[in-house]
DNA sequence: CAGCTTGACAGATACGTTTCTCCATGGCTG
DNA sequence: CAGCCATGGAGAAACGTATCTGTCAAGCTG
């Protein structure tokens, strides 16, 4: 047989496969370990046939080097945590499948381009799981007020970017977040542009900033041009609340002739109240939601969305947090406000030809 | 003299913020590193008094052990790669939005459950992105025929765990999967049982195995019941696609009075097609689609679909993937076939009673 | 030709754990 | 009282990498 010299010399107790190190690479290569670091690395002061040399023995050999070791010897991982809100035990819920979606990907794919890899982790993790990984910087997404996690990681002196302002005064390192005002202004400006005259909203009960803004900028406006505020409020986790939320609203004795919904579902849901009571869609009701989801460009009819671009926010999350992993984290908090995209469709414009809007039922005050 | 005295000996040349290792915790407590150890992990055998010092000590400390070092020394990380198919650049696309979430998010519930976390790996990831992080294991979600990272990670003795049957002889460890046929041949019975005499498919172009399984199945059926196969393929990945196709389908000559479609829009693109064809659904048109989207529950009318229960496939993924993991590499690979649910909605059931129904505003284009 | 720089590498150490081996002590039994 | 076991704990060896500090020869300069 070949190898039946020296016993090898090494540790047979292996782990599984025995992986080769960087001492079998020198070893084979006839060279230091120091010298295979510097040349896989591109290091040291090294001639070109060396490195080659090198690199083509490890190659040979499947040599990956661990990275546990790597991440123990210079400090950092390449892993950042997303850490995503969680209802009960759940990470999260189907009412931001879309928003989260998209967000993931795009923030996946902006670590990716910059040799970072993206690690789950729910807000609600066991402590023990946490702790278990080496984390190099987080982001988290609508951080609640005082989320344990968040603040003990701070503490640790681990880059923490938020995507949504941060309740309460969570010492975020930076954090990205669309201008949410600004889009429910607008909003009610195209909705009163195209006829309304009492805009109802459909909003959440949650504290969260979403919400509080949103809510905020539409009380603001009603009391600018003299509406009386219609609407109603939801847990918004709970998608069954929505429907009901939806019914409610368009049954109130001041119907609204225009609707703005504040969550996802809400533009079939408010659909399908107004399909119940008989209100036409754009004729007799405007509608609006929030959302990210493709479905509301084939519904009957089309609706009119907000879309907060949860993309783009991904992406700036993502280089918002490398930049102060690697630039150390100097100077102040950066805070970064992303804008809207409103995406218009049949459901929020009155029929043109149409010069008379065919009024409510019955008009009364 | 209690301190003050060998200058320490420590190396002020910290990272960040001087972290307290185990080494400061032992010395505080006035015990050895290996009692620290053995305290905080519930080893060895020690009276509980000097158990509950050591942790005592340790929260004062605020000392979190490194996990760069313990996974070096232990060989385990605590964390699974969920790899995702990629097209383009892009990590997934908008069609698997609500598969892909509800899976990830029911895995990483069950990972967390167990003690681990989730990478997010796409599948054209750099080569030392992947090679960088230290994966217990790997949960991959339709992998492609000879995905080069899969065969890497199987090569190095690292546990995968497939979503979907692999295709080609990718060696996985175990894998979850649909009864893909099964579920086929429910809907078509179902069509056929509700009155549907010429039953079309919307499927795919691409080579994976759900969308072959599916479409062979569909063929068989109707071999078996004598009917001449009516389907369109398109690139599911591509939305647009999507739409045109839907109305190809019912364009054509032989326009079937049922269909049922693969992939997640295709219900709001077929109700579209249907509309502008001037087809009502159920009466003219039954409607089936697979979508784990609630979407369906609230159009006009709500769309039977047929869901794959993602969440019970990603628990059931990464169960499988930590039992291999932590059983060690025992027997041979596992395969388990789960059922799906059929939900069914007014789409696919012609109308009972109902004699005169509202018809729509003017049925002729 | 002594002394200095520079290129190309080797040796040794540290990163922070876990764990294996080994050493005290003290209370028993035979 | 010698021998033994159980208990409680200390020491030291890994784990695999990245670097810091040398070392040695060759090529210069003055």
């Amino acid at each position: 047989m070949t190898a039946a010299g020296k016993h090898q010399a090494s540790r047979p107790i292996g782990r599984r496969l025995e992986r080769a190190g960087i001492r079998d690479v020198a070893a084979a290569a006839g060279v230091s370990i120091t010298t295979v670091s510097d040349a896989l690395n591109g290091k040291g002061r090294l001639p070109d046939a060396t490195r080659r040399h090198v690199r083509e023995v490890a190659d040979r050999l499947g040599y990956r080097p661990s990275a546990a070791a790597r991440t123990l010897r210079t400090g950092r991982s390449g892993l950042i945590g997303l850490t995503v809100t969680t209802y009960g035990e759940e990470p999260f819920t189907f009412t931001e499948f879309a928003y989260f979606a998209e967000m993931a990907r795009a923030a996946t794919s902006a670590a990716l381009a910059r040799g970072y890899a993206l690690v789950i982790l729910p807000a609600s993790s066991r402590h023990d799981v946490w702790s278990n990984v080496a984390l190099d910087g987080t982001v988290v997404i609508d951080p609640s007020d005082h989320d344990p996690v968040v603040t003990d990681l701070v503490r640790q002196g681990v880059p923490v970017v938020s995507d949504g302002r941060p309740a309460g005064n969570l010492p975020v390192h930076a954090w990205v977040d669309n201008d949410h005002e600004a889009a429910v202004l607008d909003i009610l400006d195209h909705l009163a542009a195209a006829g309304a005259r009492r805009i109802g909203l459909l909003t959440g009960t949650s504290t969260d900033t979403y919400t509080r803004l949103s809510t905020t900028a539409y009380l603001e406006w009603c009391e600018r041009v003299g509406q009386e505020p219609v609407y109603e409020a939801y847990p918004a986790h709970d998608p069954c609340a929505g429907a009901v939320a939806a019914d409610r609203l368009l049954a109130r004795p001041d119907r609204p002739d225009a609707v703005y919904g504040l969550f996802d579902p809400n533009g079939t849901d408010l659909l399908a109240a107004a399909r119940r009571y008989g209100l036409r869609v754009p004729d007799d009701l405007l509608l609006v939601c929030c959302s990210e989801s493709s479905v509301y460009a084939t519904t009957e009819p089309p609706i009119t969305t907000l879309s907060l671009k949860p993309g783009r926010i991904g992406t700036a999350v993502v280089q918002l947090l490398i930049d102060a992993i690697e630039g150390g984290g100097s100077g102040a908090p950066v805070q970064q406000v992303m804008p809207t995209d409103l995406i218009v469709r049949i459901s929020s414009q009155r029929r043109q030809p149409r010069t008379t809007v065919s009024p409510p039922r019955n008009a009364g005050e």
